[in-house]
DNA sequence: GCAAGAATAGAACATACATTCCAGATTTGT
DNA sequence: ACAAATCTGGAATGTATGTTCTATTCTTGC
């Protein structure tokens, strides 16, 4: 009798099935892992369909369904075909369907919750966007700049300054040698003279430019300093300073703008910096 | 034979089916009500049960669903349920889509690619994760709370502070009253010593507590200021010692978890503030 | 209060369904 | 290259399911 991997826990939601179901696809014959694929691809087929009208359009034969849900541990494909289904049972309405589900009796909720929502779709758009704006190789470009670099010079102000902020934070836990610029005031210029063509920096502004940041960023560029930077515009006067630079322009809702995407990109660049270092300083122990 | 009201278009989506059935209801006969009723109040379950389960828990007769399905129109119970399934397959949140389109794209053939992919598609997560998390209610009352404070006081530490560091901009900008507790350490204790109940305070933290944070929290509930907080858990000790709070997950990517949604959350809270305060203050102008 | 008509419950039915089974094909290990 | 194990396709099977049918109950109009 075929293994029913008594010793691994049966999923039991939508999101732990989909986990399991990646992690073991590379190993899985050929016929099920075609239904594995044909079932994070379809999910509402999975959940409406009939285990005939499933192998038909998924071209397989429906044994095989039976057996791939077998061989997650589930009884037969009925048992599996609950996880579909309870994924879109417990969809959770979302916060603008229970916003108006409270409508009317009471106007001043409706406003609170209708800034909040805006925030959020905001923020949404904006990711959206940068998913599709940020070039994968000047990603790399900045990445292999930053990485390499000694110490890492953040500059932002204002707005811009919770992102340097965070990736100060997250610098300090993956032992990056970092620097901040323009924490107190008088001191940067001390700050800035220590940096040298083996450092690096990031900067971040967003119209109406800090003016203090384009000028450090000059000087840095000048100093022979590579500097990457994201900004909301092609036209930015942090552009011309900038090795690499990333046009991001964020959503706003009632004109105050998301700092989601600009806080998705920091934590990728951080990580992906942290992991480029790791990954060299391997490469050099095997060599 | 019975009349199936050829006259009558047969509802081919589930917003007109609804409409027509809040219409008839009153002049339908008792069983059939009955089903009307439980229909419209429970249809995830119309959508993947049997009849023989449907007709269980509404107590009525599987027959009793087929001509009711019938008096609508329909051929039988099945056509009716299509209606029901269809429902939940639109309401699809063309998310998944979106996450394709990511996955699809370029970005994955770099390895810094990916884990740019990986925190975008995390932010989203977030994303949707907080707006199906906040109540309605308990944002208003977090509003009304710091919209009537005096001075607004910020706590958060390590990975939260990106956060406060965001509100201290906006509130300065906004012209409300705040003061960030921890910035310069040493004096945070005479700063709290001057907050009292006429003011409230807003804290971030989550796990692994930062337990300054918390014990700030603690001292300020103790000294009557109304606490709001934003944690990830029910169990994070910050919850008792607040008026209001959030439990907001934020979704990882190589256990680096995102600040997005918390972003998003922090904005539109700030937003929310100034605007009640603006509306007390017009209100109040008026009369 | 009685008859005519509609509505209902419950059993009977036909079929659509998931599942099992087995022979043949394919892969894996030696 | 051979044997063993695994995988796959397709038909067989028995159950679960939607639907139909009919006797009975409940309304409705006079």
């Amino acid at each position: 009798m075929a293994e029913t991997e008594n010793n691994i826990a049966i999923p039991q939601d939508f999101d732990s099935l989909k986990t399991i179901i990646l992690e073991r696809k590379a190993q899985l014959p050929k016929r099920l892992r075609q239904v594995a694929a044909y079932a994070l691809d379809n999910p509402d087929e999975i959940a409406f369909g009939t285990a005939a009208s499933i192998a038909t359009s998924a071209d397989v034969q429906p044994s095989t369904l039976v057996r791939f849900a077998q061989h997650f541990g589930f009884e037969g494909f009925s048992s599996l075909q609950q996880i579909f289904r309870a994924r879109l049972r417990e969809r959770t309405p979302g916060y603008d369907e229970r916003l108006k589900a409270l409508s009317g009796n009471d106007h001043s909720k409706l406003e609170s919750g209708s800034i909040f929502n805006g925030f959020v779709a905001a923020a949404h758009r904006s990711l959206d966007n940068i998913a599709s704006s940020v070039e994968p190789e000047a990603f790399e470009r900045a990445v292999n700049i930053l990485a390499g670099a000694e110490t890492i010079y953040l500059v932002a102000k204002r707005r811009s300054y919770p992102i340097s902020g965070y990736m100060a934070y997250a610098f300090g836990k993956l032992k990056v040698k970092y620097q901040m610029v323009g924490t107190a005031a008088g001191i940067d210029d001390d700050i800035l003279a220590m940096a040298g063509p083996q450092d690096a920096a990031f900067a971040v502004s967003f119209s109406p430019y800090a003016s203090e940041s384009v000028n450090q960023a000059k000087l840095l560029a000048n100093r022979k300093v590579p500097v990457v930077s994201l900004t909301d515009s092609a036209f930015s006067p942090l552009a011309e300073s900038s090795k690499v630079w990333f046009e991001l322009v964020e959503a706003d809702h009632a004109g105050f703008r998301s700092l989601s995407a600009s806080m998705a990109f920091a934590m990728a660049l951080t990580v992906a910096i942290a992991e480029k270092r790791r990954r060299v300083s391997e490469d050099h122990l095997i060599e």
